[in-house]
RNA sequence: GCCCCCAUCGUCUAGAGGCCUAGGACGCCACCCUUUCAAGGUGGAGAUCAGGGGUUCGAAUCCCCUUGGGGGUACCA
């Protein structure tokens, strides 16, 4: 058996969608994991709900992803790659044309002059008398002078595709077989619009064939679509390529994922700083399980132990509570240096937006990484849980200052003792294992609990109850700044602006 | 309506006739660790395997029916 041929055909009609990428994610792991070949063809025939821009954020976010392809167009600057351009439907036209002869001269397919209001009309009347609607067959057996009076009519034609009679059927390697009655397919279809562009049903198999594609792993939601292709592959004289179904990607409700009820962009997770390597993770076991316990994988150890034939049949809510979990994961596994990277345009996002004012340096982030990693659910949280650091004035309610078990008075007093101790023991080294011994100490010589100290003082310096271990927050924050912030918080208790 | 597909804890899943008084993970709860928050550790609640019939010595696993859910029914992809 010669080695796989796989592919993922986007259509440029909105943002990468989640289940775009599980599909093309899926399809990327079959093929490494067979040795196959993982094709990108752009399906851009639908030019008015179309666009550059969508083109550039499907690309951009199959990159992100690492799903890299062997063969695919020419696209940002990219040379298109592969034997069998060009790989975007536009420029494939002449093949849809040339099948379309094909089919047109040995009468598998028949031009059609059914106006639209006509075939709303029979619409209509089936559901009136609750029939299934289905081609009426009106153009199918027209003799060449019916026709050219239509065409004298200045009428013009879709062709349609004989759909005859019998059982088609498949073996779908995630299905099993599949068997569909011919009747049940509607009538004969569509493949060409009366403006001579082709319909998606054709376009797949005519490229498919074209580009040898063996293996066609693609949602549940076209194992409908099935039987006509097959149909077509057929009177095409080409082999029938084998099948794989994959289950749909959920809402919450059950429905198949939408935009209207969960986050369907990827370019919207990548945006919360979820990571590749988090996404890629959650998606490949969303209907498929290696069979074993490992959960935190790579794409990689992913593509080694992939099974097609191991996928589910039956849908997968997504879940984004456990995709967060993994984020987590992968993000406290990253190299530091490739963390302070990652962490870089969300630093910039913030300092754009004027959450912060000050950006850290590497130096500095890189310090900060063994206290925040574990604390980061996502990249883009970063500033919501130290940017305090990076802000100039800290603003935040002073009755924070002010542990449950202390008063005004205790509270002054203690930052007041804090800030002494701090500023001596800064002066020689300002290292959170200098720090927190004389914090500790005068805890316990004016009687106060630890924790109401430290949180007296963290609030002071962070404007915050729930930060980074305190120590090692005063250091990234710097001897002066920790100072100062102290300053301005006993100042606003001795302008007795706390409200209890 | 019609056609097709699916069905194990709230969610993602393990399970391919006896190893299952159904295992893991997320989430949830408790405890431990602890200056807060996390992370981590330990433990717990949570599924009569949708229901009913078969087949079998034996069924979550095989067959049938019912129910429920989903997808598709375009001169969209």
């Amino acid at each position: 058996m010669t080695a796989p041929r796989v592919r993922i055909a986007p259509s440029p009609t909105g943002p990468l969608h989640i289940g775009t990428a599980r599909t093309a994610l899926f399809n990327y792991l079959y093929a490494r994991h067979t040795g196959g070949t993982f094709v990108l063809r752009l399906e851009d025939t639908d030019q008015a709900r179309g666009s550059l821009a969508y083109e550039k954020d499907i690309l951009d976010g199959l990159h992100w992803l690492g799903l890299h392809w062997d063969e695919g167009p020419e696209v940002a600057g990219e040379a298109a790659r592969g034997p069998y351009a060009p790989y975007r439907q536009m420029l494939r036209l002449p093949s849809y044309a040339e099948a379309t002869e094909r089919l047109l001269a040995v009468d598998a397919a028949y031009p059609c002059y059914c106006t639209p209001d006509e075939l709303d009309a029979d619409r209509k009347a089936q559901e009136a008398a609750k029939e299934p609607p289905r081609y009426s067959g009106r153009c199918a057996a027209l003799t060449a002078d019916e026709r050219a009076a239509r065409v004298a009519d200045g009428r013009t034609a879709a062709i349609r595709f004989r759909v005859g009679s019998g059982v088609v059927a498949f073996d779908d390697i995630v299905r099993g077989r599949v068997e569909i009655d011919v009747s049940n397919l509607g009538g004969d279809f569509v493949i060409v619009r009366a403006d001579g562009t082709p319909l998606y049903n054709f376009t797949v198999v005519v490229d498919d064939a074209a580009m040898d594609i063996s293996v066609v792993i693609r949602g549940e939601d076209h194992l409908s679509n099935t039987p006509k292709q097959i149909l077509l592959y057929r009177a095409l004289e080409h082999p029938v390529p084998q099948f794989a179904h994959l289950p749909l990607i959920l809402n919450p409700d059950r429905t198949k994922m939408s935009k209207r009820k969960s986050q369907t962009a990827v370019s919207d997770y990548i945006a919360e700083g979820f990571i590749r390597e988090a996404l890629v993770n959650y998606l490949a076991l969303l209907g498929w399980a290696t069979g074993t316990e490992e959960e935190v994988l790579s794409i990689d150890e992913i593509a080694e132990r992939f099974d097609l034939s191991a996928v589910h049949k039956g849908g997968a809510v997504f879940d984004r509570e456990r995709l967060e979990w993994l984020n987590g994961q992968w993000i406290r596994r990253l190299d530091p240096d490739d963390l302070v990277d990652r962490l870089r345009p969300f630093i910039e996002a913030d300092l754009a937006a004027g959450r912060i004012d000050i950006a850290p340096t590497d130096e500095e982030l890189r310090a900060l990484l063994p206290v925040i990693t574990e604390r980061l659910p996502t990249l883009g949280a970063i500033g919501d849980l130290v940017g305090f650091l990076w802000v100039r004035d800290l603003a935040y309610d002073p009755a924070l200052l002010v542990p449950k078990r202390w008063d005004e008075a205790t509270a002054g007093e203690a930052l007041r003792a804090a800030r002494t101790v701090i500023a001596e023991t800064g002066a020689v080294a300002f290292e959170a294992d200098e720090l927190e011994p004389p914090l500790r100490a005068l805890a316990e010589t004016r009687g106060w609990k630890v924790g109401d100290l430290f949180m007296a003082i963290r609030v002071a310096v962070t404007g915050r109850t729930a930060t980074p271990p305190l120590f090692d927050t005063l250091v990234a924050l710097g001897r002066e700044r920790a100072l100062e912030r102290l300053d301005r918080a006993i100042a606003a208790l001795q302008e007795g602006s706390v409200p209890r």
